[in-house]
DNA sequence: TTGAAAGCGGTACCAG
DNA sequence: CTGGTACCGCTTTCAA
């Protein structure tokens, strides 16, 4: 018998309805006092004390289960381990807690199947809205966004009949290209990644080829590799022993390092004998001697942005897709030729 | 009437009740349909078929309340804005899925009530299990902590009556105050962190300590920053005005960057007037040339540990704390003296 | 094999 | 102000 009392005690929770009978009220009466309603001043206190006694916290499972809110959001990311998500969900976080939302992260590590299904998992578990870090939008994506009945904003790519977040690829990667183009850049390389990232992969690249093109810059070479700095780190080196460019633009800061590192390695300096741009605005970037020339976007803009307008969706307001600036952080590894 | 059905279409969700008499079974039928228990392959097609017109999915916060599993673990991180714990988090929740368990991520972004009261979150949850990257134990977080009730596992600090995971900073910092003596480095500054932290703040501090005094070394400075890579510039260029050290052993390799920086800044060569040492064997350690002499942890091994002892706890069986060990990285930024 | 019914731990409405 | 009662959507006996 006392085994019993012991097993009870170490495993079962208490719940509201015994709460009620300790402190001899009704169970809705301790529902009110958790929720703000009416609850004479004795009975508070009453309750209050049988709470404190058993340490119980009513259970959150059970809650949302009836009532309206569950005040939780669901957010979907590619990866923690990347500077770029990493200040993206920072400042997410960060709003969506002023407004009393919790944010749950799942974390897919670029696994697509892992992507779609944390969508419904999502869905099933009465998040009032989902936001979706996104990499690549596949047809499989729209089919299971669009039938979610729930309030989606997608980051970082574009995607019709839902509310996106994107940065401005196109107009910074023009930017760039011109720039390089007016310090007169004549053998241009291009490290970027697959098309698969429809955002870097083509509007960031179209971008920084219209710059090019439009202060007259016919030679440019194009290298492709995945987000990783190890591959492209191999991806440059093949390319430097045959090839000398003046200029290497990177599709982001860390594809920049890795041929920072490389170019190194090359006996090549930075900047007299090669040019070095990227995308990103990290701030290791600045650690490196000379320091990085790049495009910074603002990523925690984009993640209190999201915050508002999910907030927004939750409330039926009507809302529309936003862009993102981005700044030029004047480094030391371009130089006019 | 119209109106009604159209506004039932958007909000509502369907429910295992509909779909049962859309098949024309019972409810419970449906449910054993979704567990894998007895049905008919007649009745079984006739559900599917059901299910996948009306894309139902079973409501798993409904199903939490009553079953015995809810296969998520939660997780509190302080940051998710750093490499340790990208590196820590991403391999834990690989880990985790594994074994079909879902981590749900709370970032606490370095607030100590919000850590606080994440594990109460988490405890309402429903969630089998809670792990927590810790950077510092309060008296209240030992409160909380005892009265969860819940399988917890914490990781990188030491804590009594709780299963935990933590480097082996004594002996990391032993062996690099080791090596700092042995190349007969005299001037030495330590850049540490607060004593809150103990495991950084104490535990490796003096190992570092007890290594520079085996091998004969009495010029030691003490500086102390927070986590902040800009923080610890400042902190650094002050004491770069008035004291010049010929080694800068850093508690992190974040800390060990800004002091590159400043190093730099102040015209001091690495390693000829200064050697330079860190903690932490983050990948862009190794683009800095020259490359960051350091400690790398192996932090994957301890996030899949983690994952691995939440689970045998979980499962009831007994569990025994663990310390995970370290490599010595040998960059070029130590030199002999 | 199947389905009715009794929960799981709360919330919400309503009469008292 | 308070408490009874009908759910929320699903799981779990248990009798048929």
């Amino acid at each position: 018998m006392m085994k019993r009392i012991k097993e009870d005690d170490r495993m079962t929770k208490i719940t509201m309805k015994e709460i009620a009978e300790f402190a001899g009220v009704g169970k809705s009466t301790v529902s009110r006092y958790f929720n703000g309603g009416y609850v004479k001043e004795e009975t508070r206190l009453r309750i209050e004390a049988v709470c404190r006694e058993y340490h119980y916290q009513p259970n959150s499972v059970a809650k949302t289960l009836k009532a309206r809110h569950s005040y939780q959001i669901g957010v979907i990311t590619p990866s923690i381990d990347s500077r770029t998500s990493a200040r993206v969900l920072t400042a997410l976080d960060e709003q969506l807690r002023l407004s009393g939302y919790t944010p749950l992260l799942i974390n897919t590590n670029h696994n697509e199947i892992r992507e779609l299904s944390s969508l419904e998992s999502f869905s099933r578990m009465n998040v009032e809205g989902i936001i979706l870090l996104a990499t690549q939008i596949t047809p499989e994506h729209e089919r299971i966004l669009h039938k979610l009945r729930l309030p989606v904003i997608v980051l970082a790519q574009e995607m019709a009949n839902v509310v996106t977040i994107t940065l401005n690829d196109y107009e910074a990667g023009r930017e760039v290209g011109q720039r390089i183009g007016q310090t007169h850049h004549q053998a241009v390389c291009l490290l970027g990644v697959s098309e698969t990232d429809k955002a870097v992969g083509i509007t960031r690249k179209q971008g920084i080829l219209d710059g090019l093109q439009e202060t007259g810059v016919s030679s440019i070479d194009f290298l492709e590799t995945d987000f990783s700095f190890e591959t492209s780190r191999q991806v440059v080196r093949e390319y430097l022993k045959t090839h000398r460019p003046d200029c290497l633009i990177c599709a982001t800061d860390n594809l920049a390092m890795a041929a920072f590192k490389e170019l190194h390695s090359a006996g090549l300096r930075i900047p007299q004998d090669v040019s070095l741009v990227g995308f990103g605005g990290y701030d290791v970037s600045e650690v490196l001697t000379p320091a990085l020339t790049t495009v910074r976007f603002d990523y925690e803009l984009e993640g209190r942005t999201a915050a508002e307008l999910i907030l927004e969706l939750i409330a039926g307001n009507p809302v529309e897709s936003v862009k993102i600036g981005y700044t030029m952080i004047e480094g030391e590894s371009v130089i006019e030729r």
